[in-house]
DNA sequence: TAGATTGTTAATCGATTAACAATC
DNA sequence: TAGATTGTTAATCGATTAACAATC
């Protein structure tokens, strides 16, 4: 498949094709273009996502329990998905020890113990805004790198964490621009 | 509040915070700054937030429970919040006539016939990902062109209807790529 | 070989920043 | 008035595109 193909699959150029692959090494034959399987495979092992990332969800609400549902599916219906969410957190004693899926409650007090020998790498955080800060702190304590919060709210994290934030309402209130408004034509 | 001020608060430069404000009008005094306030209600305005906007949401599953849980909450309780969560569509016949929280699930058929009616302006796409496509030409028929697709998958939209993408999956994937890999120090 | 397409360099485009006259 | 800060213009920076030698 050549650059153009594949551009106008991801609806980029072919020259930003061969640019941003360029950055990470030579994938192409001249005169051929690239052999899709392989190319695959190999953005595959750069980005990262070629070997099971091991996820905490903090926050059992319903938007937690929904996505414990939805990650669990995906994880073992779908060949090659290596996201694995593999304990989930609360702080509310009520919640702790139930089971969601195929996982049960544990205390939010014990993630700094249990993170290591879980080898948890990334965490989900759906606590109500309020609680986001104090949640992100803990993930600090735990060695948690990578965190996806939901909360509608800004938090603070070391140097070294990576964040993303996943706020339904900031991406409905995005699309709001777009709307035809009353003063509009 | 000066430039450099709105600058620090979202992380970027004043020259950038008076450039980009420059696109709307001029809401600043020379020699003093910005009134918060103000500058805050013109923006809202500007964006289209200061008025309600009417949201129906599509597939009520796990997550979409949630969402109509978690958009009901904010509308309630956050003054100013104006995403307002306005009716439920499904297509599975066991879960039409049910009640989540404060509303009712609408079969799928009627979304044509009662979103004009209803003043439906954006949808929530939250069905399987076999499924986002039909229901995307369903919001096409039912004149509405603000998506935000749950789904992860791919949807092709008319040209005036604008689609966000919310696939949480994707966003733990990009984080992947920070995290330390095997191979590296 | 002839045609096609890569990886890369140079040109272009757009976005950010620096600088400053205007003025509160 | 003197100091501060705007809105805007010019300079800079970075990202995208065009072009092309290399070569499959």
């Amino acid at each position: 498949m050549s650059s153009h193909e594949l551009g106008e699959h991801a609806g980029v150029s072919p020259a930003l094709v061969r640019k941003d692959l360029a950055w990470f090494g030579e994938f192409g034959k001249q005169g051929v273009g690239y052999e899709v399987a392989f190319l695959r495979d190999e953005l595959r092992r750069i980005l990262n996502l070629d070997r099971e990332i091991r996820v905490a969800l903090i926050g059992v609400g319903s938007l937690g329990s929904a996505l414990v549902r939805y990650q669990h599916r995906r994880y073992t219906e779908e060949p090659g998905f290596n996201l694995h969410l593999v304990a989930l957190f609360d702080s509310d004693p009520n919640k702790v020890g139930a089971r969601v899926g195929p996982l049960q409650i544990h205390r939010l007090d014990d993630l700094e113990s249990l993170a290591p020998a879980l080898g948890i790498q990334m965490a989900i955080i759906t606590v109500p805004a309020e609680n986001a800060q104090e949640v992100a702190e803990a993930c600090a304590r735990a060695h948690i790198k990578a965190l996806l919060n939901f909360a509608p709210t800004k938090v603070i994290v070391p140097a070294d964490t990576h964040i993303a934030h996943a706020d339904v309402s900031l991406e409905m209130q995005r699309l709001a621009y777009y709307l035809d408004g009353a003063d509009e034509g």
